[in-house]
DNA sequence: CTGACATATTAGGTAAATACTAATAAGATT
DNA sequence: AATCTTATTAGTATTTACCTAATATGTCAG
């Protein structure tokens, strides 16, 4: 428990981005992330290669992947996203102020911790913003 | 709203050390601020100049104090780390889990929407600790 | 197949935050 | 005054987070 590799916000960021894309037909290039994250390209690689340094990504030729491991832990930072703006919002948050703080923990918290509260709000199938919270895990 | 200065959990860490010795008789010392942190004077020296920069804190012949606006953010830090504790005590995550996270995030968020949260939850007077939550603002 | 253009990568530099050690300065205490 | 404890300075290292400029690698039109 709570045994989760530390990422930064910035690692959180790109962690996201490319779990976004992952249904897409293309995968996402090095310019796309930089696009979306406003940061130039080289900088953009530093980031990935950190990434991939910490087990997320794969990559080859220009080409970004995430691994199993990065799949799975973009898919508790999305998890943990939506259940912390749920509790927010069902306690009084504003939703765009819940959304934005949501982003700066989301990726600190356990995601094993987060499970508990979602299991003690009775499981909402939804996030204040409408988005599905699915439990992924098996 | 959300103007609050940006600090770093080290940042944090030392802010709390502060304040919590306000009350004594003596002030705290380098290497006492060194000794709860585990770190050498040297590295607390370097903290406690950012703090000064960020005008928290004002240091002359070793002695460091809290400026007003330092007590007020230590103020906001201790009170959002109680109020974030309770809520999530309240749904359902262990007690030491919650202060461990709250540790993490507590500093991040504005207070404004922690007070909200606290209006909401209907101002539990104390955090699971058995510790005041006290509205410091006038 | 060959330029031209887009994209990726390397190289090199800057800055802030977080640490350290070793040396020096300043205070306090005996 | 000598000693001991603190504080401060100086110098070094690592990680994160940025950048620009140069080079390499694709790709696509002709």
């Amino acid at each position: 428990m709570s045994d989760e590799i530390r990422i930064t916000k910035k690692e959180r960021d790109a962690l996201i981005i490319l779990g976004n894309h992952i249904d897409e037909e293309f995968p996402v290039r090095l310019v796309d992330i930089s696009d979306e994250m406003s940061l130039k390209p080289p900088t953009i690689l530093n980031l990935l290669k950190r990434l991939e340094d910490k087990g997320y990504v794969e990559r080859e030729k220009g080409m970004t992947v995430l691994t199993k491991s990065g799949i799975s832990r973009y898919r508790e930072i999305v998890e943990n996203h939506r259940i912390l703006e749920t509790l927010m919002v069902k306690n009084g948050m504003d939703l765009d102020r819940a959304c934005l703080i949501s982003e700066n923990i989301d990726f600190l918290i356990d995601h094993e911790s987060i499970d508990n509260i979602f299991e003690k709000i009775g499981k909402p199938s939804k996030c204040p913003h409408g988005r599905k919270i699915e439990q992924f895990h098996e």
